[in-house]
DNA sequence: AATGAATGAGGGTTCATTCAT
DNA sequence: TATGAATGAACCCTCATTCAT
């Protein structure tokens, strides 16, 4: 019931079939296949492998369950803003994570676009993202200040309006495409995002 | 519930209150507020003031009911593309009518985003959204060419890769934020993208 | 939707399945036969011969039937305080009533015991019960005091200690037993009430 | 939840700490605040202090703990039965313990009441009021003949009669009632039953 | 063209009970 | 002796849809 965290870390590989984590899992999968409207919590319960019921003991409620989900998606979603290296670096870094995270983890952004939709009917949801979004939009603008005082970006750079429209590419990027991410699409933005800071290729 | 004899003695010249469209706009209302998730056809129903069997005469199902908004939400959204003037003038145009539209009507882009959301699991909206961003975009690039050869654009653009940025960034902004837009944000995307292009201000 | 009564009234003889009502006759048996304990709306459903759906379609929840089977309850039991005659007469019409509907109307006796404890968990109930029995033991309590002055009755008697014990007998032997009424017991205790009260036989 | 194994070692020498008691007890109390209808094992095993599990270690069907109360209830009621003195005394004896626990242990009379209407769809129950019954209208009966005999009690009386009459006030009496006993009410219907069988005051 | 009444198919949640430890 | 985990069977309620009128 408590910090199941630690005890993963002490066990290493999989002890046992850790049900909250696998539920959530479940969850997450289901609400990118299908959107919170086709969330249904037998599905989750039948995907993980064990009983509606079992369901309720780990998560309380529905709202609980998405509750996890969320903490899950955010979580991923941190990993890609990197901490380490030079201005320059961090940036490339951090835009090339993107790219690659949009590429590889369509899942992943199908989740973000629908908790994006349901934060307005969420408060605490709502309160998530704008802290994220906050942090996110300072992290990118201090980085591209950096990049512009070392003469690694375009000195006639807004670094807020740019940051604001990087974000919003990326945004409008992530947002789930029918028959797989359009490939081509992706790198042209992340191109053109690149070209428009002045950062050496 | 009473007198609609009356009523309909009344209205008997008029063109007929038009209940399909009457249907459509609280449908669209309901989406936008409470998204798809949150749309019962009861409640459509009662917003336009007649019984939930009528609802169905007009549209079978709640499916033909939510392509009715799809068309609607489609419509409008098309009206942004000006079609006449020059090439500078035209780009500009069409820039300045989404910066409007996303500030005034957050309805339409709280359900834009939820129709983007739907179409992975709706094959005729998962089309119906191809064709139009391949017109957006070929539209869009050729304003930007056009521009560039006037003189009035940056010519060292990729007009291709920039206006994939553009549109990205403009779905990245129509994303529904909770508190209402950040007009301070849409007005910072907005004035990078000119810049961006190198358009006069 | 609104007061059915006035249909009934109109329609004479059952113009239509009355559904309302049936639906609360129903209730009214399986309480008592169930209790509230047992008491399943699906079983309801079926013995009013409906969809369950149907029945949530007259009663928005399982408490709104219940305040529908409290209402039919109280109204029949009203109906056993008498209003016209002699004091004599009002007051041996009155425990007469009670007699026979002790012994003849068991299952409204099952359902009145599990609405008294119900009463301590449900507030509006228990004003309910409340102010009938301030009635109930007023009304009493006036009949025999009129006995009393017109010589038909014991005029030793404490008329609100009479009152109180009747009160308190009938209420014991409305409880409901197994295997029916014990009608000689009833007969006793009727009986020997008459007799504290010094009524002619 | 933590150090059983202390509690073990200081209670070795105990005659054990009696789960089966405390369970049975806190089941008691769940019945007179919530009703059969309200009584859950898990908040029982939670009132107890111990895993619902455990709790079906010592009653293995939530019917084997209803038993232990119903056994608990019984035998508290059938303490106010005395066994010695003269008929008068006893006969006082018993009303007087009636009386008291009436107005002192509410609970046991919720739980009676919850038990009363129990019976019907409960055999063995039905079995057990039915001799109590049967024993204590005897007791009562004889009681009175024997007041009666010693001119301590009205000698117009039918014994019979009377015992029944004040069985069933009792019951009624003891139905549970909102916001606490009325002892005003108590104390009336006592003071007239006595003064019905004409014992000195 | 419009509606009140009715329904089948679930949807989330609860609960007594079981079982490995 | 005691428990955390797990479950099957229901339970109340919802919702899109249908149908007689």
């Amino acid at each position: 019931m408590a910090d199941q965290q630690d005890d993963a870390a002490l066990a290493a590989e999989q002890p046992r079939p850790d049900r909250r984590q696998a539920l959530v899992a479940a969850a997450f999968q289901r609400i990118a296949s299908e959107g919170f409207e086709g969330l249904r919590t037998r599905d989750v319960a039948a995907d993980a492998g064990v009983n509606i019921a079992t369901l309720h003991y780990y998560f309380p409620t529905k709202e609980a369950l998405i509750r996890g989900v969320i903490g899950h998606a955010m979580q991923r979603f941190a990993a890609t803003i990197p901490s380490q290296g030079s201005g320059l670096e961090q940036l490339q870094g951090h835009l090339r994570a993107l790219s690659r995270l949009i590429k590889d983890d369509q899942q992943l952004w199908a989740v973000m676009g629908e908790l994006v939709l349901r934060a307005p009917r969420d408060p605490d949801l709502a309160q998530t993202f704008h802290q994220s979004d906050a942090f996110w939009h300072r992290t990118l603008r201090d980085l591209i200040v950096r990049c512009i005082m070392t003469g690694a970006a375009n000195d006639q750079l807004d670094a807020d309006d740019a940051a604001a429209l990087a974000i919003a590419a990326i945004r409008g990027l992530s947002l789930p495409t029918v028959g797989g991410v359009d490939v081509g699409r992706v790198n042209r933005v992340f191109r053109q995002l690149e070209r428009m800071l002045g950062l050496p290729e």
